[in-house]
DNA sequence: CGACTTGTAACTATAATGGTTACGGATGGA
DNA sequence: TCCATCCGTAACCATTATAGTTACAAGTCG
């Protein structure tokens, strides 16, 4: 549904810091272990600073570290965080037409699915943290 | 998460169809109803003839028709039918680095917690059918 | 002072999405 | 048979999202 990778890259890059604890960890390092260019980590890092889910400092020896700790750092928290505003579902790109009884109301009448299937959603990202990542990715490296 | 509003289209098209029950309804009826060309309908509904949801026939007095009753017709189906094998969560879109214990296993860590909010979010869907969708649209239609 | 790091603008490339025109082919009634 | 109708699909274009890259200003700390 999404050619979108911004919620994946926002989870690995938490679980990195969740790893090195209180040390900052550069954007540079954290590009090389995604495979991509220290701009697009600092793009992605302001939003998750918005929402107070990280902070950066400025100059040597400065970079990214955790506000809080992995263990209360939801993944839901990480899709709010991401996806701000935005649906799940896009609705349609032009009005449809107000004159048909169906594309008068077929919007209002999807709302209330809609969000239950993206509460259902979010209740489950609430069961895992970036702590819970973190371990996964530490079992498998044996 | 998306920009795209192909699962919107899809229940708004399938609810004209099962509002007209076993007439056939012409890709420019849709069209006016969702505001869009027809041949941005007949690309949809395509999709959703090759999932088995809904059947169309050429010719003088063709049209589209719903394949089945639309009492069991589940929003889940549809969202399937729209999204093919596309997984809700994109993951990276160049893959991780391997040597950084991390990036190798971060996908794998990941495929749980994905799978399982996919899952919550389409059982969810699992609960309302297109005629339900009908009713709340003749409902709101007064 | 100087090395380092974030902050951000600017530009580019790629891909998805959706809108449009055009036309071939099938259907069914006059 | 003829013809209006309607689907099937290719082709093309515009818009937008995403992300990759370079460049540089500004702040930080030893």
């Amino acid at each position: 549904m999404s050619t979108n990778s911004r919620f994946t890259i926002a989870i690995h890059v938490l679980t990195l810091l969740a790893r090195s604890r209180a040390e900052p960890v550069t954007s540079e390092y954290i590009a090389a272990s995604v495979n991509t260019n220290p701009v697009v980590i600092r793009r992605a890092l302001a939003g998750l600073r918005a929402a107070r889910l990280v902070s950066s400092q400025g100059g040597n020896g400065g970079g990214w570290r955790l506000a809080g700790d992995p263990e209360d750092l939801t993944l839901r928290a990480v899709y709010r965080a991401v996806a701000k505003d935005e649906a799940l579902f896009g609705l349609h790109s032009r009005p449809p037409n107000p004159n048909c009884p169906v594309g008068r109301h077929i919007q209002d009448a999807l709302a209330s699915p809609f969000a239950a299937a993206s509460r259902a959603m979010e209740d489950e990202l609430d069961h895992t943290t970036v702590a819970d990542v973190l371990r996964a990715v530490h079992a498998r490296a044996g």
